[in-house]
DNA sequence: TTCACATTGTGAAAGTTTTCACAGTCAAAC
DNA sequence: GTTTGACTGTGAAAACTTTCACAATGTGAA
């Protein structure tokens, strides 16, 4: 199994190599690739050598074929659909900024406990109570939840997602969730990343 | 220096230890600590070890105490400030977030480059045309940025607050921002999230 | 064909982070 | 006073991650 500092780098540099061939380059070396992830050369070729790619000693990568090989490990054939529960400010933000980016891993389905927020649609997402969400998710098929409620209802919403069915969470509330460990959780901690900002704003040498 | 990894840590225990001393608990052993962290008891010793704390073998942590040293290691005595650039959905929803909760580290500022979102008071924030920004930053002592803008303005952001003399940032487009080594960026790559959250869903064993 | 050379792939080293495991400590019970 | 037992603090081990350094490789030039 790749580990999963690995699989963050992986979605970045594929990223960054779509924006590489937008201008129309064809090939890339791992130093190249690194300057523009803010790694190392030897780390962009372990990264890759973990996927199983290789390259050409005096081509470096094709980046189609590497493109196509970091889809291979991080994409589901078959798409992944996901669900957003709590339609508040950082709720539609989210539902904005993800929204037709990427075909294969889109939110289709919005939740909130206020039935004024029910019903409308939001960036081309339809929003239900949040009662609906079992009936959804086997409906359409989703298997990635992300929370957006506020911290005091997190474990509930995570509860009700676990049995649902649903295997992966993108956490934004200021909470650790009660998960079984056959469901993965990604905590965003916005407010510990500002305050490790502030840190080391202070900290590092002037 | 504390490891970044502690630093993210004291900052939730922290959180976790003031909403445990709403409820009236006075002091806390680490692996109850532990528990609420979801990290190994050892792991928030040496964590509290690192700030320079010590318990007592019999009560545990003194809660009052270990909140204090916590904030003596985190935070400023002078308080920081921190300036948003980028009044989108995701830099509203921010404000929004941020606002009011914490007197010591406050969202004082908002920045777009757009002039109908200027001169509005968001949050209790008002916002300013995006070519003021030095200005206040030295007028009213900001100190670490926020950035929430499009990816392609992202650097030019970035540049711009070096130039302006801060010394953090919290980048929350999806771009490797290039700035001096004095200046510590902290990326919050939703996209990365959401993909790790994505895989790791397909592969932990059902 | 042969050479030169920048690059890859990777075993091993170095560095970092986490966990183990236990001596030392304190307070309550007796 | 003494014993007991749960807990802390921490050196050392383990686990994990990154970097080094170099043999192997493919290509273009001579």
């Amino acid at each position: 199994m790749i580990p999963d500092k690995t699989i963050g780098r992986l979605s970045l540099y594929r990223r960054l190599l779509n924006r590489l061939l937008a201008e129309g380059v064809r090939n890339v070396y791992s130093h190249q690739l690194a300057a523009m992830a803010g790694v190392t050369p030897a780390q962009v070729r372990r990264d890759i050598m973990s996927i199983g790619y290789s390259g050409n000693p005096n081509r470096g990568y094709d980046m189609t074929e590497l493109i196509d090989s970091i889809g291979q490990s991080l994409d589901d054939p078959e798409g992944q659909r996901a669900a957003l529960i709590g339609v508040g400010n950082l709720g539609r933000a989210l539902l904005t900024y993800f929204s037709g980016r990427r075909p294969r891993l889109a939110i289709v389905a919005a939740f909130d406990s206020d039935p004024r927020k029910c019903d409308r649609v939001i960036q081309g997402c339809r929003c239900f109570g949040i009662d609906r969400l079992p009936e959804k998710v086997a409906e359409m098929d989703i298997s990635i939840g992300t929370i957006t409620v506020p911290s005091g209802e997190a474990q509930k919403v995570a509860d009700l997602m676990v049995r649902a069915g649903i295997r992966g969470i993108m956490n934004f509330a200021p909470v650790r969730l009660r998960v079984p460990s056959n469901v993965y959780v990604e905590d965003v901690d916005m407010t510990m990343a500002l305050e490790k900002v502030a840190y080391f704003a202070r900290k590092i040498q002037p």
